[in-house]
DNA sequence: TTGAAAGCGCTAACAT
DNA sequence: ATGTTAGCGCTTTCAA
């Protein structure tokens, strides 16, 4: 019985007004009982009976009117442009809810792709709803250009970031995953490694292979033994990148892999050069992609913490001054081992 | 300078209070310039001098306090209990927000796993906020629970019923998706399927095998001669299954699968019994997944339209009386033909 | 051709 | 202990 009916069929939204008519008090009370408002006194009686009237309209506040009044709308613009690129956005977006659930607040998501002109609509058709806090997340790490209103609401940027690092962002620690991931090989015994890389324009690939490199060298492992060649994160990448090294005379032991789905490439160059996985040659991802765990065996990976970032963007924008946020942030990027790795089979031999 | 300055540095927001007076008008004046209010006649002049102050102030009106005065808010409530699964959730997310972009309404997004009461609470909430419509989706297609509270706002569910069919669907039609993709198989000459199937308890399973055995009937092939086995929808299980197969006496020239994960599992177990796609063995997915276009050969599938579904919901939300649409749609699934399928090589005889 | 004023549902300072 | 009242920013009727 939440409300009245009217002309269409659909009802009337109750209103303070109904409870405070039912309860037999005024619209005031009904506020002062409903927010707990400090330093008012209601009468146990009074208030149980605010609270039955509620109940029995099933009263729910207006929080558009709520906002309008208190200037805060409980609500947090989310913006991405690639919400529909692999996990990202779905990740990122849950990570936002659950930080926006806890502070009672809502996420008003707004995918933008492409160009500059539509990302600045979209960010003003965020304000004008209004929104009391902006996130905005990109799928592949990238500068990104946004229009001057920003500046107007708090914003917090996810796998992001502006020229002058004038807004806080938070960002994967890439190099430590790709640092981490080679050192689970070279610990494994690995010294002959081939590092099929993803586009080597991206940021994501540079950092990662930045860590490839510390982790050798940090071994006395001289990177320019190791072969490095550069693929395009697909799958038809790995596996053609894989399948080319597999026919050359220096034969790694093991394969680190641009992304999981270049893993997946690779995993098929292996079978059909007649060799396994791990026993043959190991291989190490990067993404932790859903589809790692049900490959066989499963795929050793680093899994780009999209819901940790979003999770933490939103709390932050949430509860503290942005504009006293670090410029950067970076989030430690998860190890998940499964059994694509192993010793190597052979001797660490030359040739 | 959208704003004034204000003590903390962020500046407040313009209203049509300023913009009236920069423009020497009255706030009344400003509305009817910026909402082309009919039966008004403002003198070119005026219009101008308002428009022109609206341009300098860069005043954006506050959509809250227009849907407080209107009842209408131009946000739709779209409630998913999956939104990070696989791609469904961000391709239906998408579908949902280009239809409501063409509109000018926003999505207010909540995902809600797991138990009625969560979903309750976010049906609440959305509804608090207030949302003009609901969209709720599903991944998996099933039938949902649903608060008695969704009556009063509109409401189309996307992939997903309620028990007497009280709102209406738009479901995938997965039967034509059967036998579409068992169609093919029949042309290229295949009379000797396995249909690796997923859970049988699926909705999804049901229907696809229902349009299988439709296709087989169809073409005079008797649906007792193929084999059925039933998997989980996981990588694993299409592997496990298509090596059971391939071991067997009885030797399938093509292999259905319940979802394109269960493919890419059968492709190595295919590849690791040293034969080869679609040579020796042709392959049908299901679901359409992004990766199915970067396996080698590519893999035919059947696309399931969660884009076209969730513009389909929102688009008839937003224009239609959804009292009156029928209580199911069901949208076609088309097929994206790529490698993985050819001819028998060998005579389709008896094994 | 324009403006004054009421009111959408709410909060909160200020009565009483 | 409770109620009156003045807005929040907007639309829209009615009056001028």
């Amino acid at each position: 019985m939440a409300k009245t009916s009217s002309a269409d069929g659909r009802r009337r939204r109750i209103t303070r007004e109904d409870v405070a008519q039912l309860a037999g008090v005024s619209k005031t009370t009904v506020s002062f009982v409903l927010n707990e408002t400090t330093g008012q006194t209601i009468s146990a009686e009074t208030r149980q009976r605010v609270l039955d009237a509620v109940a029995k309209l099933d009263y729910r506040p207006n929080r558009a009117a709520q906002g309008l009044r208190t200037g805060r709308t409980a609500t947090i613009g989310f913006l991405t442009q690639d919400i529909d690129f692999g996990a990202f956005g779905a990740a990122t977006l849950v990570g936002a809810q659950q930080a926006a659930d806890g502070h009672h607040y809502h996420l008003l998501v707004m995918n933008a792709p492409g160009e500059p002109l539509r990302v600045e609509a979209a960010i003003n058709d965020l304000i004008d709803h209004p929104i009391d806090a902006l996130v905005v997340a990109v799928a592949g790490t990238r500068r990104v250009r946004l229009p001057a209103v920003v500046t107007s609401v708090p914003t917090v940027l996810v796998n992001c970031f502006v020229a002058g690092n004038a807004l806080p962002a938070v960002l994967p620690d890439e190099v430590k995953g790709g640092r981490d991931a080679t050192q689970v090989l070279l610990d494994q015994g690995h010294r002959q490694i081939a590092y099929l890389t993803g586009l080597s324009r991206e940021w994501a690939t540079v950092a990662r292979l930045k860590g490839f490199r510390e982790a050798l060298t940090g071994a006395g492992v001289d990177p320019r033994q190791q072969r490095i060649l550069e693929g395009n994160f697909h799958v038809d990448s790995g596996y053609a990148l894989a399948k080319q090294i597999l026919q050359g005379k220096w034969r790694p032991t093991a394969l680190m892999c641009g992304n999981d789905r270049m893993a997946i490439g690779a995993y098929i160059a292996i079978l059909e050069a007649g060799l396994r996985v791990p026993s043959d040659i190991s291989v190490m991802g990067y993404d932790g992609q859903e589809s790692s765990a049900e490959v066989h065996p499963g795929l050793s990976t680093v899994r780009l913490p999209y819901y940790e970032m979003g999770h933490w963007a939103t709390q932050k924008v949430l509860t503290e001054d942005v504009r006293l946020l670090p410029p950067r942030t970076y989030v430690s990027c998860p190890l998940v081992l499964r059994g694509s790795v192993a010793g190597p089979a052979r001797p660490p031999a030359r040739g």
